[in-house]
DNA sequence: ATGGCGTGGTAGCCACGA
């Protein structure tokens, strides 16, 4: 199985791109955040025409998440339950795989603005709703993925400069601490258990030639339970649609298993 | 690195992202 994640900033400017990519790169899934279109705007059968069921769960502007899978897609949820929400940042199915039974989920974690901002309350009690759901439904499903943009570099390694961001958003310790009990959970960051110390980003301001100058955070991450993430085998970030013509700003993170 | 870019709204020298 081959899996991805990627924050594509508008489905509707991306959608080339991701065709482009899904005929490249051959994903068996690919969870995708910020489609920033209804559900009614949703490319399904572009999608459908290249072999594909896909999801959705977004809004008009803001937002959006999508699962798109070779696999048959059932137990849908849409949103965190029991966590009132107007944002559409959360979609969950099941997959029946080689591997077995699994629970996928496609989290588009909010962003938080700044340290000092209502928005980082919102992301840290988002966050909160989401670990107490997690919990919950790890025991209904063993076997399971959360991969999308969390929003969150984990260490230092993940920051060009952690220093600087040390007290920011993506850096901050109370999202690290939120972090943390994500993989206190036993799951596995894939990327960094395959690359216990390989420096790479994935997401890169499009300010001040921040690609150019690998000035860039790792936000975007695929986790699982440690089943799985002993079967997965390769973990990496594929810069190459950050070069494309108006890229996304974030690059596509792949697991092969 | 935070003015500097990009997207999507709408007509606001806007909101939001990260």
């Amino acid at each position: 199985m081959k899996l991805a994640t990627w924050n594509v900033n508008s489905l509707t400017v991306r959608i080339g791109q991701v065709e482009e990519w899904i005929k490249k790169n051959q994903p068996d899934l690919l969870l995708i955040q910020e489609t920033k279109q209804d559900n009614t705007k949703f490319p399904h059968e572009t999608i459908s025409a290249l072999g594909y069921k896909s999801i959705h769960n977004g809004q008009k502007t803001y937002n959006g998440v999508a699962i798109i899978s070779k696999y048959e897609l059932y137990d849908v949820q849409n949103n965190i339950p029991q966590f009132e929400d107007e944002q559409k940042r959360f979609i969950a199915a099941t997959i029946n795989t080689e591997h077995g039974k699994i629970r996928v989920v496609c989290v588009y974690v909010p962003n938080g603005q700044s340290v000092d901002s209502e928005k980082y309350h919102y992301k840290l009690n988002w966050l909160n709703y989401f670990i107490q759901w997690l919990k919950n439904e790890m025991k209904m499903y063993p076997d399971i993925i959360i991969a999308g943009d969390f929003n969150i570099a984990p260490q230092d390694i993940d920051c060009h400069d952690p220093e600087a961001w040390k007290h920011s958003i993506l850096v901050s310790q109370k999202e690290r601490e939120a972090f943390q009990k994500i993989l206190d959970l036993k799951l596995l960051d894939s990327f960094r258990k395959i690359n216990p110390n390989e420096i790479q980003y994935s997401w890169w301001d499009y300010r001040m030639g921040g690609f150019r100058r690998n000035l860039g955070m790792r936000i975007d991450h695929i986790l699982m339970n440690k089943k799985l993430a002993d079967m997965a085998k390769l973990c990496v970030i594929d810069k190459e649609p950050r070069k494309y013509e108006r890229p996304s700003d974030h690059a596509p993170v792949m697991v092969e298993m």
